[in-house]
RNA sequence: GUCCCCAUCGUCUAGUGGCCUAGGACAUCGCCCUUUCACGGCGACGACAGGGGUUCGACUCCCCUUGGGGACGCCA
């Protein structure tokens, strides 16, 4: 019974690029996106750039960028054109004025002539009177003629919307009904006198010529609604459903600024957060499902999203979440994620150029099999698994001074170890703790230690996974050769 | 100043009048596992902002207060 509804579904995301995109812009987006496909219908992108002092080409790249990593595709966009375009706001201007003449020609706006002095001594007047400021209407009713002589004059005007009396009333899906009286609104201005159209106006036009069916965008837009309910209404469209999601705060619950650290998704993606854990946290940041599921694929959500589950309260930004849920997602990748998110932290720091070798991819995806879940971010690969793809290990001074300054020297028995390897004739795990744990015993020191040295020889470093497995992995010849290096190195 | 939104553990939330001595998840703290680092297991701590109503009965409905946020442009 829903059919004709469901398949007519189009929202969109309209961010103005005056910056990258915030956290709270991708929710917004991930919001309209999940909606979008839950219902079939076309997520469409809509950049809002008309604002030449603040927005800029790179920004409009970089949201794009940013939207694409999270892998929120949209169906109509700047980038992929369709019958609703174009989808620049600024590539929009000639649509506007034809709704202007008619709005004028219906009386249901007029010309306004007043001087910026005017309407400043209306203003200054109006606060010293302590009275809320409003256009006095002192335009609304010039004749015919008045107009056309003041027209003549080529006086500058703007063009203001009649506010008609009465109430104007918001059925929000997630707020319910909100009223607002029109008394508190004034006729505002929809055209500005350099004939450009006002932001009010544009998104209007914009979303019922684009046939948007539903308006999902954060609330700071809520006390903007009416005087865009109101511009519908005269100029006979039907109204979209309004859904209004709360705010994203910082910690202090305080609006969310550069203070509280990362505030757009790009600084989550350089931080080596995966995509999939951003799109599951920011999905959870105001929606949720009455089991309480945390951990959601994007398909999953797609299938359990609803605007009726999105919560009415605004929500703090908690990165410890993000990271335990980046953990989560890892440990359910499969082998090819893992491995594209691993070449890429190779490549980008210069262990591997071009492509991988046979012999290196199947290093690699023994080495992330044994690393295990022990990944929060992208940077934590590298540090897992830096040390098979490296020719030569640089150890840190101060993990040297720890290890081998003071107290036993351990190189007298890495040395004996070595030899012991070398000697076997099956280079196997059992064989390696045999020998390492014998030495250990004979030194008369736990055998943990000495694996812990070993580690640090092998790896340059004091984690990894665990060793024996790791030697293993490594491989005779590195583990030899390595330690062997130590040896003659710290040995002079 | 005017208008609007919001209010459950530190954080995200479940809860739509009796199922609530309020459930889950992250964080924190213990213990266990352990080869470092993670993971994991078990457990602990921890909330209905305050005050009035309505009702046989309020976390749930209404009002007020308080606190937080937002909007009030010829910006978007």
């Amino acid at each position: 019974m829903e059919k004709n509804k469901i398949t007519d579904i189009r929202v969109r995301f309209a961010p103005s690029p005056t910056g990258h995109l915030h956290v709270g812009g991708a929710r917004t987006a991930l919001f309209n996106w999940l909606f979008a496909r839950h219902h079939n219908g076309k997520f469409i992108l809509r950049i809002e750039d008309t604002d030449e002092e603040r927005s800029s080409a790179e920004n409009t790249g970089e949201i794009i960028r940013s939207l694409k990593w999270l892998g929120l595709e949209w169906d109509e966009g700047p980038d992929k054109p369709g019958e609703y375009g174009p989808y620049l706001q600024s590539e929009r201007n000639f649509l506007y004025k034809k709704y202007i003449e008619k709005l004028l020609a219906e009386d249901k706006a007029y010309r306004c002539f007043c001087t910026q002095e005017e309407l400043a001594s209306e203003k200054t007047r109006a606060e010293s009177e302590k009275r809320q400021y409003r256009y006095s209407g002192k335009c609304s009713h010039l004749t015919d003629e008045e107009i056309n002589s003041f027209l003549e004059q080529k006086r500058p005007y703007v063009v203001r919307l009649r506010i008609p009396k009465g109430e104007t009333v918001l059925n929000d899906v997630i707020r319910g009904r909100i009223e607002f009286k029109n008394e508190i609104f004034d006729d505002f201005i929809i055209q500005k006198s350099s004939g450009g159209v006002v932001y009010n106006f544009a998104v209007v036009i914009d979303d019922a010529l684009m046939n948007i069916s539903h308006v999902i965008r954060g609330d700071d837009h809520i006390s903007n609604t009416p005087k865009q309910i109101i511009m519908y209404e005269a100029l006979g469209f039907s109204l979209p459903v309004f859904a209004h999601v709360s705010m994203i705060l910082g910690g202090d619950g305080k609006r969310l600024s550069k203070r509280h650290g990362a505030v757009s998704v790009d600084q989550y993606r350089d931080d080596g957060l995966f995509p999939e854990a951003v799109v599951n946290y920011l999905a959870l940041l105001g929606w949720s499902t009455s089991d309480s599921r945390q951990f959601f694929h994007l398909n999953d959500l797609i299938k359990a999203f609803s605007l009726e589950n999105i919560s009415s309260n605004p929500a703090i930004f908690d990165i410890k979440k993000l990271e335990w849920l980046s953990c989560e997602h890892w440990k359910l990748f499969d082998r090819d994620l893992k491995r594209k998110y691993a070449v890429e932290c190779l490549t980008s720091a210069g262990f591997v150029s071009g492509g991988l070798s046979k012999d290196e991819i199947e290093l690699l995806d023994k080495a992330l099999a044994l690393v295990g879940d022990r990944i929060k971010k992208t940077g934590d690969i590298l540090i897992q698994i830096n040390f098979f793809f490296k020719k030569e290990i640089n150890y840190p001074e101060n993990i040297l001074k720890k290890y081998f300054s003071s107290g036993t020297s351990f190189l007298e028995v890495l040395d004996k170890i070595v030899n012991s390897m070398e000697q076997l004739e099956n280079f196997n795990e059992i064989e390696i703790e045999k020998i390492v744990k014998g030495q250990a015993a004979l030194l008369g020191i736990k055998d943990v230690k000495l694996m812990q040295v070993i580690r640090v020889v092998l790896t340059g470093q004091e984690i990894s996974a665990g060793i024996f497995e790791t030697i293993m992995l490594l491989g005779k010849n590195k583990t030899v050769e390595r330690i062997k290096n130590i040896v003659r190195k710290l040995g002079s």
